[in-house]
Parts: C-alpha cells; sequence; structure tokens
RNA sequence: CGGGGUGUAGCGCAGUCCGGUUAGCGUACCUGCUUUGGGAGCAGGGGGUCGUAGGUUCGAAUCCUACCACCCCGACCA
C-alpha cells in the first residue's frame, strides 16, 4: 500500500487527485483552473503524441499552426457553434499595461482597448475556416488534411487534473472535402484511428458511436465519439470526430470551382484529442498502490535498482547491470538504472510502483552469485527470478505480455459493467448499485434524454455504430425504438 | 453564482472555543555515524509576514470587521 493514497473504495476522486500528485504527473498552479504538467506526466503527453502524429501522417495529414487569438466576429459567425462556446470565453480586450498611479504596480491601459475583442481560442474552426477561404478556389485545392497540436481555453467552472482544466492541451484536425462522402470518411477514418489508438497504446477498450443531438458538437452535423469506461463505473469521453457538412463553408463562404465548372461549398470535418486522455489512462487502469501504466506509454518501461550490501559491490553490479541495458536497449526498451545511494532499495520499490513503471529489476549479491536478477511485475504485482542471460528476450515479451494483459482486464471489467435494461426501474437501479454503460430503448427525443438526465444524472453516451436493430419501446415514454442506446454517467 | 468548509514551515496537521513563556507535532530537508532483498536507526541542525488589511487590548494565531485565496457539493462542460 502506498503510503498516503487514499484507496479508491474509500474516495475515488480524492485517490485519482492525490495518485496525480504523489505520482508527479501534475500540480496546481497560481492560476485557477490551470493546471503545472509535470516532466513525468508530460512525457505521458510526448508519447501519446508522436504515436497519434505518426498515425495522422500515414492517413496523409499535415501539421500546421494557426493564431491563439481568434477576432470576435469570426466566432459568431455559424450561430451553433458560437451558442455552444459563447459561455466559456477567455476575452483580450487590451493590448498595453501601464505603472499604476501609486507606482506599486501596473494597471490596464484604458487607452489600449482593441478595436475588436479577440477571443483565446476554445477551438479553432472559425480562425480556420476563414484562412481556408483564402487556400481553396479549385476542386484542383482539394482535399485540405491538416492538423494542429494546440493549447486550448474553456473556461470552466469546476476543473480538475487532465479531465477538466481551463487551458488544456490537444490536437484538432480540420479538413475539407469536394464531396459528402469523402468528409463522412475521413470522420469515421479518425474515429478508428482514435479507437485503435486508445485500444494498442492505452490499453483502454472503447465504445465507437455517434453522438445525439444533445450531445452533439456546436456547429457539427454529426459528431462521433470514442467512450471508455472508468473504474468508477463513469464514462469518459475519450475523443470526438466532427462531420461538419457544410456548415462552416457557409458561414465562411468557402466554395470551390468543380471539374464540371460549377461552383459548390466545401465539406468538412474536425476531430480532436486531449490531454484528457491522461486522465482516462489512469482512470483505466491505476490501483490503491499507484499508477499502472501499459508499456507503450511509459516514459520508463524497466527500472533497476541495485541492492548492496557493501560498497566494494558496487562496481561489480555496475558492470553486470550496463551489459544488460546494453542488451535491453538494442531491443528498443526504454530502461532506467537507479543506483542513487541516498535512497533505500525499499523505498525506491514503492516510489517506482507509484509511478506505474511496468516492470521492475534488483540486483543484489545473492544475483550476483546465481547469474539471475528479481523481476517484478507493476499490473498483477508477482515477482520471480530470471537468469541475467536472456533477461532482455524475457523482459521484451513480458513487456507485450503486460500491454496485453491490462487490456483484456479493462475489457472484462467492461463486459462486466456493461448491461441491458428493458425498463426504467431496471435502468435506476442499475446507475443507482452499479453504474457502467446501461444499454436501453429510447424514444429518440431531446426531451426524453433530458429528463432521464435529471432524474439519473446519466446521459446518453452514444449510439453504437454496430448496434443492431431491434425493435422496442423506450424506458422512459414507452414510445417505440429499433435500437438501444448506451447510457452512462459521465465525466 | 447558491450551500458548506479550510487558510499556521516544502507537504500534512494540532493549537483558536476560554487572548498570556521563545508557536508546536509528523514528514520532508541539511550534517555525521551505522545501514541497504519492501518506504532504515540514532544524534545534532536549519526553516514561520500564523491568508491580507484594519480594529479591540498592557498583550492577538486566538476576539471583532472587511477583503482575498483554495477545496467540497450543486447548476455548465472535452
Amino acid at each position: 500500500m502506498s503510503k498516503g493514497l487514499p484507496k479508491r473504495a474509500d474516495d475515488y476522486s480524492a485517490w485519482y487527485n492525490e495518485l496525480v500528485k504523489k505520482a508527479d504527473l501534475a500540480e496546481n498552479s497560481a492560476v485557477r483552473g490551470c493546471m503545472v504538467i509535470k516532466p513525468y506526466g508530460y512525457s505521458i503527453w510526448e508519447k501519446m503524441q508522436a504515436a497519434l502524429d505518426k498515425m495522422f501522417k500515414e492517413t496523409g495529414h499535415s501539421n500546421a499552426y494557426f493564431p491563439l487569438f481568434i477576432p470576435k466576429s469570426y466566432l459568431s459567425r455559424e450561430a451553433d457553434h458560437v451558442e455552444g462556446f459563447a459561455k466559456e470565453c477567455a476575452v483580450v480586450t487590451h493590448y498595453r499595461l501601464k505603472s499604476s498611479d501609486d507606482g506599486k504596480g501596473v494597471v490596464v491601459d484604458p487607452d489600449a482597448k482593441l478595436e475588436e475583442e479577440l477571443i483565446v481560442r476554445p477551438t479553432s474552426e472559425t480562425i480556420i475556416w476563414n484562412t481556408y477561404k483564402n487556400w481553396i478556389q479549385s476542386y484542383r485545392d482539394l482535399p485540405i488534411l491538416v492538423n494542429q497540436w494546440a493549447n486550448v481555453v474553456r473556461w470552466e467552472m469546476r476543473t480538475r487534473f487532465f479531465l477538466r482544466t481551463t487551458e488544456f492541451l490537444w490536437q484538432e484536425g480540420h479538413t475539407a472535402h469536394i464531396t459528402k462522402d469523402e468528409a463522412v470518411e475521413e470522420t469515421y477514418k479518425i474515429l478508428n484511428i482514435y479507437a485503435k489508438f486508445a485500444e494498442e497504446f492505452m490499453a483502454v477498450p472503447v465504445l465507437k458511436g455517434i453522438k445525439t443531438e444533445t450531445e452533439r458538437f456546436a456547429g457539427a452535423v454529426d459528431t462521433y465519439s470514442i467512450e471508455a469506461l472508468m473504474q468508477d463505473g463513469k464514462s469518459l469521453q475519450a475523443g470526438t470526430s466532427h462531420f461538419l457538412g457544410q456548415n462552416f463553408a457557409k458561414a465562411f463562404d468557402v466554395k470551390f470551382a468543380t471539374k464540371e465548372g460549377g461552383l459548390d461549398l466545401v465539406w468538412g470535418t474536425s476531430w480532436g484529442v486531449s490531454t484528457r486522455l491522461i486522465g482516462g489512462l489512469i482512470m483505466a487502469h491505476s490501483d490503491d498502490n499507484g499508477l499502472v501504466l501499459p508499456p507503450k506509454l511509459a516514459p520508463i518501461q524497466v527500472v533497476i535498482i541495485p541492492i548492496i550490501k557493501s560498497k566494494d559491490q558496487y562496481a561489480l553490479i555496475d558492470e553486470k547491470v550496463s551489459g544488460v541495458i546494453q542488451k535491453m536497449k538494442a531491443r528498443g526498451i526504454s530502461v532506467h538504472y537507479d543506483n542513487r545511494d541516498t535512497y533505500k532499495p525499499g523505498w525506491k520499490f514503492a516510489e517506482y510502483e507509484l509511478k506505474g513503471v511496468p516492470l521492475r529489476l534488483a540486483i543484489g549479491p545473492r544475483d550476483l552469485e546465481n547469474n539471475t536478477m528479481e523481476l517484478a511485475r507493476r499490473d498483477t504485482l508477482t515477482k520471480e527470478i530470471v537468469s541475467m542471460d536472456n533477461i532482455d528476450e524475457i523482459v521484451e515479451n513480458l513487456l507485450n505480455e503486460i500491454q496485453n494483459s491490462i487490456f483484456r482486464r479493462a475489457m472484462e471489467y467492461r463486459e462486466e459493467n456493461t448491461r441491458e435494461v428493458d425498463s426504467y426501474d431496471e435502468f435506476k437501479k442499475v446507475l443507482k448499485n452499479k453504474g457502467g454503460f446501461v444499454k436501453a430503448h429510447w424514444d429518440g427525443t431531446a426531451e426524453t434524454e433530458a429528463k432521464i438526465k435529471n432524474e439519473t444524472k446519466a446521459t446518453i453516451r452514444c449510439i453504437l455504430l454496430d448496434e443492431k436493430e431491434e425493435q422496442g419501446n423506450c424506458i422512459y415514454s414507452g414510445k417505440p425504438s429499433s435500437k438501444k442506446v448506451v447510457f452512462a454517467k459521465a465525466y
């Protein structure tokens, strides 16, 4: 048990907050609602970025960068869009400070008022479509497949590390296409990339589905999402992909000359995942001892800890370890040798468990005699003695095994916590006692959705893309329904 | 923005009700020695605008007033 880390069963929320801080992922900053992502946490983000960026590039996308500031008037060009974001925008009104009259500080210079206020981007559709207007004249300019890695600001009432902060980091893709079909296909393509990333790298199983009108992105025609189940039975929207139709093309007058000599509006998509994924990663796998990280995203995959009885053993252990490190590095394994003599082995064991390092190797006098090392798995907390000769191979295989194993465990958890219900009583009972995903018939109206939300806190997370047709009746209104939808309490 | 709570050493807290030595404890930090296969032991040491500003008093962490910040629960949201 980690020192001072609350238990999940006692207080899930406190467990999460303390874990983020104790594992050195992030801390609160002097700025309300904004966090400092510390080096260990940021290196997880860098691993995520690297994997996603590669997948985007492989599917023909390029990175670019658009301004942090958006003229206020741009935001209101698309009616739904501005309505969706207006309540959470930071606004820049002035461009200069001056010394205050008492000489002790600075004040906003009233003479430096901006003619048009600037919005700190909550998302970049407007500035980007305003730019695309200039990039697109002909069908020959299409498609445009651009992504940007950026920060955005959404002024939130209440914030939580990674899951919801005022400023956060993300990638936002913005594409423009000749045809509707091509744009829709792009939307699905990205959704599949997100799902693949979540499952193969994060080891988090996700549902792929389409959002209801209520949950749809402001300005989109359709919003698709991946939804992941956390250990407390709540769902996390982990990524979204939007089919924008011609909404932003209309708002910003983005037209192209067709092959046939006509003039058509461009079709668009946008899609994003954020540092929220780190929150999901933590909540999906970690336990009362600390983080459990999947090897593919762990900043350190293997830590080696020497155990020394007398100082003259250092040299011998260092020599043995350096050979092991060379072999592992040759296989592309990231390994850290912690030979600090300022901490005891037991302290280090606990520390690296807290930080979720997937594998730990210990080497002491007994191992020197036997040419072995002690190998400990973070996910199962099991230990075994292995030979040093082929340790690189053992470690490589075991890292793969851990990656698969924690995915299987998360998948089993999700399966155990996905239930189908046919009555509202049953629905409420499951949500109250167990949580998780609850599949039920819904009449398709926003009114019913809102009432269920008010009464149970559960929302429709998505309608699964591969949901089977099945005649039934809405659990709330009794009206006919052709498909079940997925409900859950959500972050 | 409503309701509740908390501000005292890097972190976690006691002391506040009922004003009175030099503001204390745990942990972390520094030095030394002994230690090292699951968060070491002993000894010594450093570190404080008691959230801010005003007031009451011979005397304020403690009482009064105002303000500020943060946390939790709601409403809003990736």
